[in-house]
DNA sequence: CTGTTAGCGCTTTCAA
DNA sequence: TTGAAAGCGCTAACAG
């Protein structure tokens, strides 16, 4: 229960000083074998921990880093995170969870608390924020990295890792126009997303490279989960049954865009042909199965917590920039 | 950067006592107008962040919590963790999420870490610990809450928030005997997992009560993922051909054993009828859907959160039991 | 190999 | 309304 036992107490018990209580239990510095033996028996007896708190006041280290995304439920940010957790829990750190429920309020919240707990380092992915809100809480930790979300003035000594967006939202458009689809709709996430806006400029950029007018009104809106897509599908369809195919954000979004159809008595991918984004389990679940580009979700969060552990041993205040080039899957929603 | 700015920074910045800053940083106490604002003034151009590591050395008190998953990756806990941390939020607590990858050794890892940190309680779902082991750990904070894990020995001052599993285990295969099948099977999942455990002495009552046999060779453990499901329903469907039905540990599992049946050609439902557990967003998008037993999960989420709050309100040494009760959700997989 | 002396940055008395 | 002193539990740097 009420855990009060301190080194202080330790050291009383042993007969020995503070600092050679801290010596055993930190494995540093050389301790007589028999003193050695002597504390760990009492530290047991006396069922002691140590004091995470009062470690880090006097290191200013915690052994702790903050991870930031927008969903959880989000399964391509649950790989994600997986991937930083191993990666962490291997270099023996803990890694501090926060999910801002797509809320830029809410993700400036957290990442006050996460400076006020003084974090060793944060890693963001998709920040909603606006560039100066974001340089500036990010100004605030030892180190961090950005997953998928640029800056446009460089900030210093933030890292980042990348996914090309563009060439997805281009190699996604193409497959569609390649399959001869003259109205491909885009369904493009929440509007604070960059990764959305770095998606359409492809999607913009392979209809022009075909010839095709774009046409603003394709272009939706929607919340980056299957009921956004399922209800922006809904409207787009009714308002504008002459598009063939339909481009979306992410697979989630795609989902309900499936749904929609169906229920609407569109068939995919006869008369519209859907493409997602990021390559989720589900997308080869669902029926039919999901074209789609395909992230490697757990590598990023491997390649984006590795960034940010060089980045703590402090060696080197160069800032890389890593970019995962994401890979159409087809299967049958567009094939 | 480099965050330095102090209390005493401040103080001296501003003309005043350590106190005084103090107290404007947390409204407490009468601090005159004029001064109030200076202060202000100075924090906001120094930049100074108070930290939360010291605060909590200082008061005991991190308005952290610990919240532990055997796998985020797995919506059920994504949603949960979605309830407690509405919860949390609300009441000004940062939710600390650790996902152990279903390894108990890692889960202790966590508890011990969580432990050091002083965190002010902490959530265990679905622990995979032995209770030797978990009591021992739990009993070095302040405050706990157990999801859908059951103490043989009442253990002080843990709070528990249940699901029915066993009757949840009961109708679920009553719907399969109820359909007409004869030889069900059950896919476990991890042999360390409780409500595994309850859920198949649901799934032996049934049998009994309708007077089949219960034959331990149709029980086969599974990891409790997609593809744990998968491997389980090859291999079961290999050795026992005479299998019409399967009811599954969890969704994820189920969907591994429809995708396994659609490979060896039997046809869900009219060969094998499959039921799922927990209702999670895959199983009503799957082909054919699935038919499960849904669990309210944000609300259990929610649930335990709140039941973590009130017992670190302190007020009362009472550790309640709240039992959510599955429900029955009828799709394609079984009719 | 072991102990002493200072803090880490903040809050909590208790005075003024 | 404001401040001074003491201490939360630990570690860093020296001594011995």
């Amino acid at each position: 229960m009420n855990n009060r036992v301190t080194m202080a107490d330790v050291a009383r018990e042993a007969g020995v000083s503070l600092m050679t209580v801290s010596r055993v239990v930190n494995n540093k510095g050389e301790v007589s074998e028999p003193t050695r033996r002597r504390i760990l028996e009492v530290i047991e007896r006396l069922g002691y921990r140590p004091s995470g708190i009062a470690r880090s006041l006097a290191t200013s280290r915690t052994g702790i880093i903050g991870l930031i995304v927008p969903d959880i439920s989000n399964p391509f940010f649950a790989d994600l995170a997986k991937g930083v957790e191993k990666v962490a829990y291997a270099e023996g750190y803990n890694v501090f969870l926060c999910s801002t429920e797509e809320n830029p309020q809410r993700e400036l919240d957290v990442l006050e608390s996460l400076a006020e707990y003084r974090v060793d380092g944060v890693l963001t992915c998709s920040s909603r924020l606006d560039e100066k809100h974001l340089v500036d809480s990010l100004g605030f930790f030892y180190s961090a990295v950005l997953v998928n979300r640029d800056l446009e003035n460089e900030a210093p000594s933030v890292g980042v890792v990348m996914v090309d967006d563009v060439h997805g939202g281009k190699i996604a458009t193409n497959h569609l126009i390649d399959g001869g689809r003259r109205r491909v709709a885009f369904l493009a996430g929440p509007e604070t997303s960059h990764s959305g806006r770095r998606r359409f400029e492809g999607y913009k950029a392979a209809l022009a490279e075909a010839g095709l007018p774009y046409t603003p009104d394709l272009v939706v809106h929607c919340d980056s989960n299957v009921e956004g897509g399922y209800d922006a599908t809904k409207s787009l369809l009714s308002t504008h049954p002459e598009v063939d195919a339909i481009f979306c954000y992410n697979d989630l979004v795609a989902v309900g865009a499936l749904r929609a159809c169906s229920e609407l008595g569109a068939s995919v991918p006869n008369d519209v042909a859907i493409v997602g984004f990021d390559d989720i389990m589900l997308a080869g679940l669902v029926t039919p199965s999901l074209t789609t580009c395909r992230i490697q979700r757990e590598e990023v969060g491997r390649k984006a917590a590795e960034m940010l552990l060089e980045q703590m041993g402090g060696c080197s205040g160069k800032c890389e920039t890593a970019v995962f080039t994401p890979e159409l899957v087809v299967r049958r929603s567009a094939p």
